[in-house]
DNA sequence: TTATTCTCTATCACCTGAGTAGAGATTAAA
DNA sequence: TTTAATCTCTACTCAGGTGATAGAGAATAA
């Protein structure tokens, strides 16, 4: 599952996205409209600024912006940062490999080879898709995917 | 992550899945080779019993049996038994959807858009792999993923 | 009757996720 | 120069879940 922390992180960031670029928004305004806790929220985005998606100004009229384009920011980046590895298990992450603690048999493990797969399918959607693919074209727009 | 219980399980079926079908195995002896925790073994294949994947014999000369086919038992279905849904969200899941508490508007929610995407891929290597698909060949098999 | 197995309920320690608190640093503007 | 507005940072809490363990009970083959 997806943290909260995460899915946070995400609305911030397409919040800020659908600012004026170069407009900083205040903390505040982003935990009131997306519904986020503000306290930790200002955590979200001090990690998010040290992982350079956003920047900060601080005093009067201080704020945030995107530190790039909404077209430059990946989701798996995203998820990667604050959740880890998008695989599910650590021997079969590709950016943060370890192998298992109790693994006997790394090469012919059955388990890592579907887990692996699955892994690679993720990460190609994840790691090809950005902010600006996902935002908001127009309030009544199609829906992709298959109804609920 | 997928939990340790989770791969703990699908060590196990995997283990039947090798053994004499029709040759009941025991806990301990899964537990030993697979290097599995004995007692959380037991609750383990309780739980794929019920679930009507495993058959179990008591008494002496017992022990477990795959209740179907290695080729009829999916990845998908083991780790949705143990760890829920694959979705990374409830509001991205096909067979637990659950409207997210905290969402303004689902029908535009990026966040869902791009993780019901990811669910799709999974699922779909998931519901499509068996154990059989990924047992152990051979020994010096080659390996299908990419290397480490 | 007994040894062998699985079955079941209860319990527990630890860790992580989610969130809160409050003082500190920086800056724009009055 | 002062003040109010902002972000920054460290520390803390608290609940719930994960990964087990313990031990009595029930079934069965020999």
């Amino acid at each position: 599952m997806l943290s909260q922390k995460a899915k946070y992180a995400m609305r911030a960031l397409l919040y800020l996205a659908q600012a004026e670029p170069d407009q900083p928004v205040l903390i505040g305004d982003i935990a009131e409209r997306q519904q986020v806790p503000r306290k930790f929220l200002e955590l979200i985005l001090l990690e998010l600024k040290r992982h350079g998606l956003v920047r900060s100004y601080r005093g009067k009229n201080g704020g945030y912006t995107l530190a790039r384009r909404a077209d430059e920011i990946f989701f798996g980046h995203v998820i990667r940062m604050i959740d880890g590895p998008l695989a599910q298990l650590p021997c079969a992450s590709k950016t943060a490999y370890r192998r298992c603690e109790d693994c006997q048999d790394e090469a012919t493990c059955a388990i890592r080879k579907v887990l692996r797969q699955v892994r690679d399918a993720s990460s190609h959607i994840l790691d090809h898709t950005s902010l600006a693919d996902v935002m908001n074209q127009r309030p009544t727009g199609l829906d992709l995917g298959a109804g609920i």
